[in-house]
RNA sequence: UCCCCGGUAGCUCAACGGGUAGAGCACCUGGCUGUUAACCAGGGGGUUGGGGGUUCGAAACCCUCCCGGGGAGCCA
């Protein structure tokens, strides 16, 4: 009788007799030796059957264990330069607990990859592949890297709320609810309520999902997709700055040290990883416009970059690029000016290197309750929705400053996919919300 | 909302300017005691997205609808 134990855990239980609960990945056979592979979750496992070394009635389930078919397997463990992954198990018992007929999705090859339009409908399935595997597990893997870094730093973690009563910021298209009776929202943002928790405990975070119902259809855009927002008490900009780019090659270093294997399944260049370090070029808005017009981009001062831009702007850099101060009117009402040219905002947002474009957005809040009011008139917001905000400025105003990193982005640059669709467990996508 | 591309076997794709719909993978049958995306031989599997039109003849050409994908705007 062998031992329940993970795959992952293997490589320790040379020579020990041990039971692995699984599904079939994959199996090929040579006639009297027939190799099944297993994945647990954990990994993925080479097991041998030979016939005579394992009982009939064993060797002749090879038959039915068709893709996805889940087993309980025991057999010895042993090292094998011939296995795919260095370590196998010998058989000696089989047990199917399900059987797996016509698994829909198809043996991986690289000339035979189903198309999204196949795969998104059946993303429950799918998740199973070894590609959605590695993607999950580096997924966790940030996810972690990112409560680590606030937790060290000393940040509270204090979620906003997802139900909230108006526009946060009153500029995107928002998810509308029955709140008994009154209309809710779904937050697109948990900036603000940070701002107030932040007077609170100093520094602080949330982390969780935002929504927007804006009709985007592009490989960057999900309707419900997760940001981490942190909030400092008495931070200016630069501090702000400081704080993300910390946080990003914090997030790289935690994935290249825990995440080899995963990283090479999804054929990512590495050298590329590695050289995310300290610092990131800074550069303002108006050098970037410069810069633009210098690559021949027809773009004036005052606009906004698309991601054609975002892509120029980043492609002489091997780090991920910081623009400041942008135009304020093309920015958030609560941003502060610049003090030394109240034309420019307070403002920064990191650009992804490879094209990835913006992952993080932030800026200092305005301070001063008479401008926030000013502004808020200006953006044609209604101030009584904004009270309560207003009221951070009326005790005890102080300088602060956070910013907003979008979680799919960042997974989709670390580990080098198309689309941002494969980095969430289950998208929801323009007119896909199933499953 | 607008622009572009696409829809042929369960999956990926062929099929010249209109002339009998094919291959690989998956599945089924048989073979092989070290396979690595195993391989070899054989087999089943199709209202070519729907409807209409042109034609002796349409997967192909025209119209229309449906579905999917990509991009713009907005943004993370």
């Amino acid at each position: 009788m062998g031992k329940f134990v993970y795959i992952s855990e293997l490589k320790e239980k040379i020579g020990e007799e041990v039971e692995i609960r699984g599904w079939v990945y994959n199996k090929r056979s040579s006639g009297k030796i027939r190799f099944i592979i297993v994945r647990d979750g954990s990994g993925y496992l080479q097991c041998v059957m030979a016939k005579g070394q394992i009982e009939d009635q064993y060797f002749d389930l090879f038959d039915d264990l068709t893709l996805e078919t889940s087993v309980i397997v025991q057999g010895k463990v042993r090292e094998d330069v011939r296995a795919p992954e260095g370590v196998e198990v010998d058989l000696n018992f089989v047990k199917i607990i399900g059987p797996s007929e016509n698994f829909p999705i198809p043996k991986v090859r690289e000339d035979n990859i189903p198309d999204p339009g196949v795969l998104l409908p059946i993303r429950h399935l799918w998740l199973r592949t070894r590609r959605q595997w590695a993607i999950m597990r580096i997924r966790h893997t940030i996810e972690k890297a990112i409560h680590d870094y606030y937790d060290n730093l000393g940040f509270i973690r204090i979620d906003s709320p997802i139900l909230t009563p108006a526009a946060c910021e009153g500029t995107t298209t928002l998810f509308e609810t029955d709140y008994f009776g009154e209309k809710a929202y779904l937050s697109q943002s948990g900036q603000l309520y940070q701002e107030a928790t932040c007077m609170a405990h100093g520094k602080t975070y949330c982390f969780g999902p935002t929504f927007r119902a804006e009709k985007s259809k592009t490989r960057r855009h999900l309707m419900e997709f997760w940001m981490v927002e942190p909030e400092i008490a008495y931070a200016e900009l630069p501090e702000v700055m400081e704080n993300a780019e910390g946080l990003i090659v914090y997030i790289v270093e935690q994935v290249l040290n825990t995440r080899q294997e995963e990283l090479k399944i999804l054929d990512r260049n590495i050298t590329k990883l590695e050289k995310i370090k300290k610092p990131f070029p800074r550069i303002s808005y108006t050098e970037v416009i410069e810069l633009l017009k210098k690559k021949g981009f027809n773009i004036e001062w005052g606009e906004d970059f698309g991601g054609d831009e975002e892509t120029a702007i980043s492609e002489d850099y091997e780090t991920p690029v910081i623009v400041h101060r942008y135009p304020a009117k093309i920015k958030a009402f609560y941003m502060k000016r610049d003090p030394e040219n109240p034309d420019l905002a307070l403002a920064m947002d990191i650009l992804a290197p490879e094209g990835y474009g913006e992952i993080v957005g932030g800026s200092q809040r305005e301070d001063d309750i008479e401008t926030l009011i000013q502004r808020i008139k200006e953006f044609d917001l209604p101030q009584e929705a904004f009270e309560w905000y207003l009221d951070l400025r009326r005790y005890g105003s102080v300088p602060h400053g956070g910013y907003g990193l979008g979680l799919e982005r960042t997974i989709a640059w670390i580990c080098g996919l198309k689309h941002v669709r494969e980095t969430i467990p289950f998208p929801r996508m323009l007119e896909r919300i199933y499953p």
